[in-house]
DNA sequence: GGACTTTATAAAGCCCCTTTCCTAACCCCT
DNA sequence: AGGGGTTAGGAAAGGGGCTTTATAAAGTCC
């Protein structure tokens, strides 16, 4: 709301690292020149990560002729992120170590049936305490947990607000958490978890205005506005799934007809499918993975009818996209999830050829269109991110009175 | 791009003047609680308002029992600002004092074949002068001059990148402007000059996030994110009227099918019109305000024809605009331009209505759908807005060296 | 006229970032 | 081996911004 200089510079401070986690070993001098920061600002934002343990000293670049520069890389071992994509019918959680590696994973399935906060609360709290495990890992070196859990939540408070897949209203999920994990607790929505990994890690890095589209049982927008996530004011920004793109057309599960999603989302496009071909053995009826799978591997072979289902699928989504391009005039649109990630590079060519017959030829022209690189689960990956965000944030905090520096912190701290 | 402390002063700044203008006269104090910064910087920040005779000091407030406050009021004969619409059909030109009252219009009409640049600009050289001497203002008064023309325009260069309407590639318009008109000059489009005349005078006013849906020949969304106004990568971004409602739907001039413009822009209601009822006396061909006009009126006495012809627009103007809320999330909604204007508030209605049957329930409900409160030409006055922003600009600026306080500008400067 | 209240300005402190200066570290050459 | 030349990195100074605190100014009330 109100910017302060201090968001200057926890800005800096996320460019810096980011910087170092995608290009490690690196030094001071290419920091500042990717960064654009002066050197002596990047030194300082240097040392506090240093003080933080976060990266470490690695010794020198090959000098010729001066003073060899000291070069910095991440510090794996410094400490762990967590990430939890709770899903429909799963529960994902992977552990990172700073460097965004995964350490372990796991995987609990929910049934239908399960859906109960209670129910999923505990998947979440065994899958993270597997992870812990597995990887070895003291706990008090895991920075934070970021939740990622569809539908509308409020990340300051920590309730799920709404989630439309199990009528969850008004749900203090972080709560209910913290009984099981003593970690600090970030939760998010699956649109805007993608988006900061794309933006982070992603096709989106460095970008002052990105879109990254969602493809997957739901689909969404994530929107990457002057470098940072755009929200909206009651955090539902990017809901693009559900904007009508073909008016009284299909009934969406929303109560709507015509949604982006009921075309485009995996279900969509095995409703495409199921038109098009209504016995082709691509379709692998009530498996969404089986049969987007079977579409990917019928493009590479050339099967024309998964080659006309995709360019199917790609004439709703070229419209949609469109829109997106038109609407923000970003740099780059990102197709990120699993469907975009199954059915890959023949999917986006076909979106390119029809965002570009939908959209004003010059915000298109200005504008590229990507798979995104990502190739984990982006919705873990992105709640991990609000985790080291999370971390990174806090850098900054005066400790507490002045003349005494007594600990402030929530442990004891005798000093 | 790159985020400095200067730019939050230039903020402050620009939130001050508004405050100023909005409730004239007012106290530092006044000031202070709804800008919410401290008094030490609302005093400094009046003070350079006072010391470039924006504002001026207009005596004390009533007093109870203490030092009496200061008040300070928009001083209307500091300056004049000139907001110059140029459209398909005419150029419009306004007077306004800082106030932002008008003080003199002219008019010009642009005929058919008149669309050279040089045709263009002399229409709007000669309104420019014909609005400075009516004011009686002297020249060294006016601080600038804000043109919106349509399309995409460089606002750094000042080139009309293109113009649909009068197929201009790349006319180098400030350039040719600054011939005749010896006053700073700034470009930009009627989109985001609607946008942000809605964000310092209308609507939008105080909003973090917003959506100005501009209604006229053509239509377009300005997008005000984060508190500014969102111009995307090439600064085209706001394209919503050629966004695709209908595939395979009625032709563009854009060359495409199915564009929200051609449904809800002027034109678009008169074949909405023509379609539901062909020989109907509303219709006025070949005129789009009196058929517009004719609408109006009908609403307002209940012909159920022009009832009829407004709820069928409203139902892709709420499909369309339900895409905004639920992409943004924004606070409002303002429709504004000539044809919200005209159709007022019965619009409004019918376009809640239908938006809310599209949208998601979770943003609607956080979105407020309303008419522009502005009632002169909004991009008049979003053009002359710009003039302003730009004379605050370089309020900030350093004067030269440090030791020889010489001038630094493009100019010899034998140093 | 003094006491109390409220406003406005000045001073000091803190947080940023950058520029400048100086020392450290390394290469190469003599 | 010992001095230049060159580059890195840190410390200090400087400029911009905002806030809190102290002080001066301008009223009202008793």
């Amino acid at each position: 709301m109100k910017r302060t200089s201090r968001d200057i510079r926890t800005a800096n401070r996320y460019e810096v690292l980011r910087q170092i986690i995608a290009e490690s070993p690196t030094s001071r001098q290419e920091l500042a020149a990717a960064t654009g920061l002066s050197l002596a600002t990047v030194a300082t934002l240097v040392g506090e990560l240093l003080d933080l343990h976060m990266i470490t000293e690695v010794g020198f670049e090959e000098s010729a002729g001066g003073r060899p520069r000291g070069l910095v890389a991440v510090n794996a071992s410094g400490g762990a992120l967590i990430g939890v994509d709770i899903a429909e019918t799963y529960v994902h959680v992977e552990l990172f170590d700073l460097g965004l590696n995964v350490l372990a994973r796991a995987e609990e399935d929910v049934r239908p049936g399960e859906s109960l906060p209670e129910q999923v609360v505990a998947h979440v709290a065994a899958a993270v305490g597997s992870v812990v495990t597995q990887a070895g890992i003291e706990g008090a070196r895991v920075l934070g947990v970021g939740v990622s859990v569809p539908g509308q939540v409020d990340r300051a408070t920590g309730i799920s607000e709404y989630a439309p897949n199990w009528d969850w209203h008004d749900v203090p999920l972080v709560d209910l958490l913290s009984e099981y994990i003593a970690y600090p607790l970030y939760l998010d929505n699956p649109l805007r978890a993608v988006a900061v990994a794309e933006l982070w890690f992603g096709a989106a890095r460095g970008s002052q205005n990105a879109v990254v589209v969602t493809l997957g049982t739901g689909v969404g927008a994530g929107l990457v506005l002057g470098g940072g996530l755009h929200r909206g004011v009651s955090n539902s920004a990017g809901e693009w799934g559900h904007n009508t793109i073909v008016l009284d057309g299909r009934l969406c599960r929303c109560g709507n007809h015509g949604c982006v999603e009921t075309y485009v989302g995996a279900p969509g496009i095995m409703l495409n499918l199921r038109e098009l071909s209504p016995d082709s053995e691509l379709l692998h009826p009530g498996d969404q993975t089986a049969t987007i799978d079977a579409l990917a591997r019928g493009m590479l072979t050339g099967d024309p009818v998964a080659v006309e289902v995709v360019r199917h699928t790609a004439r709703y989504l070229g419209a949609s996209v469109a829109h997106l391009v038109n609407l923000f005039n970003p740099e780059v649109v990102v197709l990120s999830s699993w469907v975009a990630a199954a059915l890959g590079e023949p999917l986006v060519a076909e979106v390119r050829e029809a965002v570009a017959r939908h959209a004003l030829p010059r915000p298109m022209a200005a504008t590229e269109i990507v798979l995104s690189p990502i190739p984990t689960d982006p919705a873990c990956l992105g709640a991990a991110t609000f985790a080291l965000e999370g971390a990174l944030q806090s850098v900054g905090q005066r400790s507490a009175t002045k003349r005494t520096t007594s600990a402030r912190s929530s442990t004891h701290n005798p000093r």
